[in-house]
DNA sequence: ATAATAAAAGACCTGCATATCTTTTATTAT
DNA sequence: ATAATAAAAGATATGCAGGTCTTTTATTAT
């Protein structure tokens, strides 16, 4: 639904936001390294980002990428659309070339619903939303370590 | 979210068990030429779905596809087990490796609506359901025709 | 000034879904 | 038997998302 690029986008974006501030930037290194990303193809959409400045960058020393306030209000839709445009939200899952209410797809409607309220959420939840979810303990958006305590995964032994 | 593969074998299958009985059958041309497919790609995703008994062929003059009454009973999701796996159902939104109630991303819940409905809704629907809808004129599954008389498309002029 | 750092940019590679083309096999009609 | 038909099967091509590698440019610290 989302390609990788643009979950890879979504992923760093908010990591970015978590983890620096105007001062304190962040190399695609340790995002690539932390989210478990290709490092430079992590480049290239970061810089996506930065020309459409949703993240700020800076070259060289100490350089490294930060999101500023406003940024940080920005609605995933927004990043969705810089990374994969948005003809999902407005496609057939049958592939019909016109899919509406005078020619509908058998699914038409079913598929309508879930369409819009995907479109609806990613319209309505910021950046700052999901960081706050994840400061707050109650999300992730780095991968489990599997060897972490406490985790069903392993215990068997 | 569907493969094209995916999305060509449902349409051909509702297209199949639209146009055809245990004598009458239709071919990969016929069925390529009305849906807009490419017939060579058609026939391997057809052939796929002989393999599994979702449709039935006989070769020669003659020949072609069609599809039983047992199969056409056949629900959605059998077809997209098929054609594309089910790992979709089970994945993450933000492309985690675990994202679950224990470790769940920042829209774990909310995907994970969509994704349970989506399954829900091909897991409940056959075939036959998509066919019914169709012969009663309430859907579709070729192609608009953009020169059809009383179309929004053109009228423009 | 120089060296080190880190993003930007460009060129290139890879794998897979998608698509095409050719040959073979099964079936039917004459 | 033979020719025609149509799916099956196999080999090959294409396009693009995803990924890698190298060079350039901007910035900073020494």
């Amino acid at each position: 639904m989302l390609s990788k690029s643009c979950i890879y986008a979504l992923r760093s974006i908010v990591f970015i936001a978590h983890h620096t501030t105007t001062e304190f930037k962040i190399g695609i290194k340790e995002i690539a390294r932390e989210l478990e990303l290709p490092a430079h193809y992590l480049g290239k959409i970061l810089q996506q980002l930065t020309k459409h400045s949703i993240i700020q960058s800076v070259k060289g020393p100490n350089g490294g990428f930060s999101i500023d306030e406003k940024s940080q209000k920005i609605k995933l839709i927004t990043i969705i659309g810089v990374i994969d445009g948005l003809d999902f939200f407005n496609s057939c899952g049958f592939g019909l070339k016109e899919c509406s209410k005078e020619h509908p797809c058998p699914l038409h409607d079913n598929f309508k619903i879930y369409r819009d309220g995907l479109l609806d959420l990613f319209s309505s939840k910021s950046i700052l939303d999901m960081v706050s979810k994840i400061e707050d303990g109650n999300a992730f958006i780095q991968n489990a370590n599997l060897y972490e305590t406490g985790k069903k995964s392993i215990k068997k032994y």
